[in-house]
DNA sequence: GCAAATATTTCTGTATACAATACATCAGTT
DNA sequence: AACTGATGTATTGTATACAGAAATATTTGC
């Protein structure tokens, strides 16, 4: 895996998290620290501090002297997340510069083209990560470390949702080629053309008119 | 204080807060575990809990195996706070419904009034309070679980701006009556003329044409 | 046979002990 | 005098022990 902290917690931290955002560990599930820790063979306390720090992230929420569970989404989180991920994207595209574009342009277009690769190979897994991945380096072009740190918070729900969700699966393949469209919008300064195909990008729906972006 | 959590890690993680906000721990401060377990006569573990929290919150940042300190604040990062501060309440007041609205203009009413009290016997740390309950009942409007939750997040870093800065200096009086205007205009479903209000509200100075909000 | 009370078990919350690492101090060599 | 290496100290990281709360199983009374 993609582990390896230089301390046990972020270790767990990591495996928890991917186990989660896999679908292994299924929503609602309980996660009593003693089990873990005789699973991963460490003691209890990096357990504790790695489940503390998924509940922050909202992957698990903490039933204080009771328990922790896995968190499970509900439709109206599904939509509040969508909401909030698309202004947080249209505000990053917004604070593009054409210095900063130059400095990104480059991740940008290689997760597109791992993305690309990720589907062509059938590795469905593994084109949501740079995915996800691409999504990230858009936030991060806006060099707003904020934006950056609260957009990484959302990013965890974001590939949780997509464990439930069948996405995808209507247009697979505009998906990429949508991430193409992206980056040319933003090297041509295209800034209100490219947030309207983010949107669509998002939702999997057309943009409606009189929505403020 | 506000404190009083059942576990003890709560408990210190509000205090430290506080403290923090309060600015009686100053940015660039070291804080080892063992001085604050002896100071708040606990052990290391709740302190160690309190402090990887903060450090989510962006007000105390963890050099591994080394220290934890609290967090400076940057000109840079000042600006990126409030540029997606901005962003976050707008797209509250672009969420709200009148029925939203209904359930939640209260307690924004009282929220500014006991904003204008304070102010008005002078009591500038609890004004900032009660200012900081006010955006965040605005957020609460929109009745988005996630905004609300990124923001909170969010809220930490600007309560810890608001002592850097010289805040409410020029336009003291303003304030609060800009708080009464936001109501009125939600109440009226003026969004737009809430939105540019928002920005001179936030950034005290008057709104550039040609922003997206 | 069923409900309420009680015992047992399980799990979390906290304290403490030990190990590992980073940093400072100081001695020795060139 | 400056540099290198060793030693000591402070602080974090991890394991473990214990107390108390919550959940579960068991017993008791009817």
């Amino acid at each position: 895996m993609e582990s390896k902290g230089q301390n046990l917690s972020d270790e767990i931290y990591n495996l928890l998290k991917s186990q989660i955002l896999n679908g292994k560990l299924a929503g609602g599930e309980k996660i009593p620290e003693e089990t873990l820790a005789r699973e991963f063979g460490v003691s209890r306390t990096p357990i504790r501090e790695a489940v503390r720090r998924l509940s922050e992230y909202g992957l698990v929420s903490i039933k204080p002297r009771c328990y922790a569970e896995v968190t499970s989404i509900s439709e109206k989180e599904a939509k509040d997340i969508a909401r909030v991920r698309i202004n947080l994207e249209c505000l990053a595209v917004n604070l593009i510069t054409p210095q900063s574009l130059e400095k990104n342009i480059m991740n940008l277009a290689r997760c597109s083209a791992e993305c690309q690769y990720a589907l062509d190979i059938g590795d469905r897994a593994l084109s949501f990560e740079h995915d996800s991945r691409f999504h990230l380096e858009l936030i991060r072009s806006s060099e707003n470390s904020v934006l950056i740190n609260l957009y990484e918070h959302l990013d965890a729900k974001i590939q949780q949702l997509r464990i439930n969700q069948n996405l995808y699966g209507i247009a697979l393949k505009d998906y990429t080629i949508q991430h193409e469209q992206i980056i040319r919008y933003l090297r041509e300064g295209k800034k209100e053309e490219c947030r309207v195909l983010l949107y669509e990008h998002i939702m999997h729906s057309p943009y409606p008119e009189g929505l403020s972006l």
